[in-house]
DNA sequence: CTGAAAGCGCTTACAG
DNA sequence: CTGAAAGCGCTTACAG
């Protein structure tokens, strides 16, 4: 089966290519009405579609974008993900998801194989550990947007949401509801990840309300460990009375636990969680949450890209844009 | 800054470009190791990177396949995405993630649109309302795999559950468990969705155990009138005793209207779900899931896929390829 | 109003 | 062992 190309119409039509290229692409200001329809009935016949391959190669720009998130199965990311896909979709992008799963080598190809296929920008929320690639899309002035993170030593904006705030507003709450004793579990990804000012937050938060902080009541825990570090909490000669929940994931072990062992929430112990879970409403007891909006981080960071992209005047240009966390209280404290 | 082609490290390394194509393709069998050395130090020195649209144009393939789901955010399409991406990327191959919406024009714009970016194939779960489209890529030849649903006139591969057997599965425990007013809630998609699978293996259930179809126990919600629903089959004469949600988000929308009402699980009301969710294991009480292979799936059609674009010797004819879901029981029967 | 021609950045027989 | 040339399917000044 011939492959049919512009040729193949124009032959048809009894036109050039240029008059085929013209009428697809709505130019037909000076055109006459009957080579128009001749054109248009042709492309019907021989059921015509254009190569955008080609177009691509001749106008350097793609309309594809790429995404590179640690694990799309993760719910901000998931989240984030759908919010760009939607805001792209209204420009007629589409968008190329990769999984870099906090691989920096794999990020790096992922990276690689984007610009090579030419995609228009990239959102990514990075794994921080390819500085000089980030600042190598810096020098090329390839458009690029961070979520989630933020590198002090790259110039690339970030949307993210206020992590010390949404740990502070946990820990208040914690000690506004009678709580002195409070731990904190994060999941231990890297030096850069949103963990740090979360703990940061959490320890202010402490400290301005003068509460000693106590090392032990911290921990960084890969996802597998959580359940044996709520465990060496609870053994401790002072367990805490209650633990903030760096994420979802982290909140999901932390229940499994205190289910396993048959302790209350939040009489045995209470408990918060960062990043909205899906049962949170109709748990028993219903949890106390402090949710992302990750669907309007997702909108931003495709908003700026698509800006980046479409150069319009250099907008953006600030290097954060920090989203508010809100905490949604119900009976886990 | 001029952009930095294959002609332009040709000159720089004083060869042609068919000797950096050459090398580039590791098709150095032929080449004295003088001039590989050249080449790789111009490439080098330049910060050369191939530009692969211009590949693609002449080698007429993208190593990019299409996705098409209804709702990323669905744990399943979310998990058949992830597991297609894993296949792909062993490959090199990338994913182009498509939400349709359930909505068939929105479909049909995806759809036309990858063919022209040139994707190598695409993996769809269809909305079922773009026939004529689907048979079209059929007699082009080009590499289709359905998953989630299967299309009786259309002659494109389908990986997915045995959705009659997992309803067959909760059914049958229920009434083992001692149960026998038994209801099923849906979701209302459309006319060839899987929930029509579902429905026919409860039925059929009830039916082999010699259990009177009542057909107000039957109900097929969009999501948000899925409480409703609830309330109505227990305002009924004989409410049932049990329900069966057909899917994840039916399941979390009864236990909101069971949790409002005070209703006891599985004392009031026994439930099951099709489709796991993330807190099956330490809702209180432990639900017992239906449980489908999203992963296994994603893996299959993603193999399927790369076997077609591959032409592995027209491997794959079978039309169906269904998976057994697994029961696993827990405390809500 | 329409067309010839050059060019986007590669690949690939083919020739030498 | 290496290169000249044609071609992938478009777009776009430019000419007439």
């Amino acid at each position: 089966m011939k492959t049919i190309t512009m040729a193949t119409v124009a032959q048809h039509a009894q036109v050039s290519k240029s008059t085929v290229s013209h009428f697809l692409n709505g130019r037909y200001s000076h055109m006459s009405d009957e080579t128009k329809k001749r054109v248009e009935k042709s492309i019907k016949e021989l059921d015509y579609r254009p190569n955008i391959l080609a177009r691509s190669l001749k106008q350097k720009t793609t309309t594809t974008i790429g995404v590179i998130v640690a694990n799309s199965l993760h719910t901000f990311s998931a989240q984030v993900i759908r919010s760009i896909e939607d805001i792209c979709n209204k420009a007629d992008f589409h968008l190329i998801v990769c999984n870099a799963d906090n691989d920096s080598i794999k990020e790096q190809k992922y990276i690689d194989m984007l610009r090579a296929k030419q995609v228009d920008g990239m959102i990514i929320l990075p794994t921080g550990h390819n500085e000089a690639i980030y600042n190598d899309m810096v020098d090329s002035n390839y458009p690029v947007v961070f979520v989630d993170r933020t590198l002090p030593n790259v110039a690339i904006p970030s949307v993210m949401v206020n992590n010390e705030m949404a740990s502070r507003l946990a820990v208040q709450h914690f000690i506004d509801s009678g709580y002195r004793k409070i731990s904190i579990i994060t999941n231990e990804i890297d030096a850069i990840a949103p963990r740090i000012e979360r703990i940061v937050g959490y320890k202010k938060t402490l400290d301005s309300n003068g509460l000693k902080i106590e090392e032990d009541y911290i921990k960084a825990l890969e996802i597998q460990h959580v359940q044996q570090g709520v465990k060496e909490l609870l053994e401790l000669e002072e367990p805490p009375q209650a633990i903030l929940a760096g994420n979802d994931l982290t909140l999901i072990e932390i229940l499994k636990y205190l289910k396993s062992q048959n302790l209350k929430i939040p009489k045995d112990m209470a408990v918060i969680g960062i990043d909205d879970v899906s049962f949170a409403s109709f748990f028993e007891p219903a949890l106390t949450i402090v949710e992302q909006p990750a669907f309007d981080i997702g909108k931003k960071a495709a908003e700026l890209l698509m800006g980046k992209i479409q150069k319009e005047g250099q907008v953006g240009q600030s290097k954060m844009y920090l989203f508010e966390p809100e905490l949604v209280i119900r009976n886990s404290c």
